[in-house]
DNA sequence: CCCGAACGTTGCTCTTCGACAAACTCACGG
DNA sequence: CCGTGAGTTTGTCGAAGAGCAACGTTCGGG
C-alpha cells in the first residue's frame, strides 16, 4: 500500500486538532481502499466491523423494503465519516452504502472506535455529523409527507447541486452520476415521472442533462419550483 | 415541589448502573413538570436548554415545513430521554415535542449534559435512543417513499400498538388519544382518507374506534394489511 | 464496427387519493 | 340542558401520478 501523506487529515474537522504525530499514528492504522462505482462499502443488517472516510468520490446511501424497493437515504461527500454505527451503539450497520460515483475512503478496525474518540475533536464532530444528517432525514421525510412530486424532485436536485454542484459554462453541475431512477428512489416516485419533469424543466431552460449528468442552467427559478419560501 | 423518590430512576437504563447516591444528587437537580395533552414542551429551532426524561404520557415529536404543514416525525414513550440534542452537539431543538396526553417529565439544566454523560451507562443508553431513532424515521421515510396510504396507515397504527397498546377486553388499545388527523400526520395524507380507512377496518372487524380513541382487535389480520413479509 | 445492455423518452390508460362540501356526534362548559 | 367546537363520517369530483408499453439513444465491450 502507498504510504499516505498526513495533509489528507490534517484540514478535516474531526482530525484538525491533532498533532501531526498522531494523525500520523491514525493513517499508519488506516486501509485505504478504491471503490468502483455501483460497489457497495457495506451492506445493511452486517456487523459493523469497520468505520471510514470518504476522501474522494461519493456515495449513496439507501435503505431497503422487504419488498425490495430501494430508496436514497442521503448521500455522502468527501471529508464526512459514515459507517460510524458504533456512535450510536449499534453493532450492525443501519443502511447500505455505495459509491455513486469511483469513490476512495480510509477505513479501521471498529475495535479502534473507542481510541478514536479521545482523540480531542474527533467525538465532537462525528456527533455534529449525526446530528446533521438526523436533521436532513428528518426534512426529507417532511417533503415526502407534504410536498407534491414536482417539488419533491426540484428539492433533492437542488440538495445534490449544494452538496456537489461544480460551476462549469452555462450552470451548476452536480458532482456525481445520477440516473432518473436514483431521482426516483430519493423522492418517492417513478423514473418516468422523473423523467417527464426534468424534460419539461430542460424545455423552459431551466435544467440541460445528458445522460447520468444533470446540470442546473438557472438554479433561481429551480428554487422557486421546490416551493421553499424565501 | 414534592420530593422526588430514587424508585422513580432506577429502574430505568440510562441510571440503572448508579449507586443510590447518585440518582439522589441527579433528582435533586432534577424539575418535575406536568404538561397537559396538547401542550408543547420544547419547539423547533429553539435554544436547547435543557433535557428530558419522561415519567408519565407520550409525547409526539413533530417537524414542521415552511408552509405550515406538521408531520409527526415518532413518540415518546415513558422512561425515553428526549430534547437531548446536545448528543447531537446542536444548540437548537430540531423538533417540537407535544403532550400527547397529559404528561410528566423531568428536566435538567443542559449546562449538566457533560456531567451526566460521565455516568456509568448514562453516555451508552443516550447514544443507543438515538440509534433507534434514527433507525425508525428511516424506516419510516423508506415506508413513506414506497407504501400506498393504507400500508403506511396499517403500520403506523401498528407501531402505536406496539408502543404504548394495552390489552383491553377484545383487543389492544393505543395508550394516548389520537385523531385521525394526528395519523394522517404520520402517513403523509389527510384525515378523509384515515376516516375512510379506518371505517373499512371496523367493518371488517379488525379495529374498533371511538372518538380519539383506537382498539385493535385483530392485530394479526392488520399486519397482513401492512403487507409487511412474514 | 456492431451488438447488446443500460439509460432515457413519450404516449396512453387507469387508479388512487386529495380537495371540497356538508352533515353528524360527542364532550364539555356555562 | 343547551350551545359550541372539536372530531368524525360520507359523498362527489377531478387531477396527479403510477403502470404499462413501445421506442429511441448512448455507451462500452468483443
Amino acid at each position: 500500500m502507498p504510504k499516505l501523506d498526513e495533509s489528507l487529515l490534517s484540514d478535516l474537522p474531526p482530525f484538525s486538532q491533532l498533532e501531526r504525530s498522531q494523525i500520523r499514528t491514525i493513517l499508519d492504522q488506516a486501509v485505504s481502499r478504491r471503490y468502483d462505482e455501483g460497489t457497495a462499502i457495506f451492506r445493511e443488517g452486517h456487523e459493523a466491523d469497520r468505520f471510514y472516510l470518504l476522501l474522494d468520490g461519493y456515495l449513496r446511501v439507501i435503505r431497503s423494503t422487504e419488498g425490495g424497493e430501494e430508496i436514497i437515504v442521503l448521500h455522502i461527500s468527501p471529508g464526512q465519516l459514515f459507517g460510524i454505527a458504533k456512535a450510536l451503539e449499534r453493532d450492525t450497520y443501519p443502511a447500505t452504502s455505495i459509491a455513486a460515483a469511483e469513490s476512495i475512503a480510509l477505513s479501521w478496525p471498529m475495535s479502534l472506535w473507542t481510541e478514536f474518540t479521545t482523540y480531542p475533536g474527533f467525538a465532537t464532530e462525528s456527533y455534529k455529523t449525526l446530528g446533521r444528517r438526523l436533521g436532513e432525514i428528518q426534512t426529507t421525510l417532511t417533503e415526502m409527507a407534504t410536498q407534491a412530486v414536482e417539488k419533491r424532485v426540484a428539492c433533492a436536485v437542488l440538495r445534490m447541486m449544494n452538496q456537489s454542484g461544480r460551476r462549469t459554462e452555462g450552470g451548476v453541475e452536480i458532482g456525481f452520476p445520477i440516473t432518473r431512477q436514483n431521482i426516483s428512489d430519493m423522492t418517492g416516485t417513478t423514473l418516468h415521472t422523473v423523467s417527464r419533469l426534468l424534460s419539461a424543466w430542460e424545455k423552459d431552460g431551466v435544467v440541460a442533462s445528458r445522460r447520468k449528468r444533470i446540470v442546473v442552467t438557472k438554479p433561481h427559478e429551480l428554487v422557486l419550483l421546490s416551493g421553499v419560501q424565501g
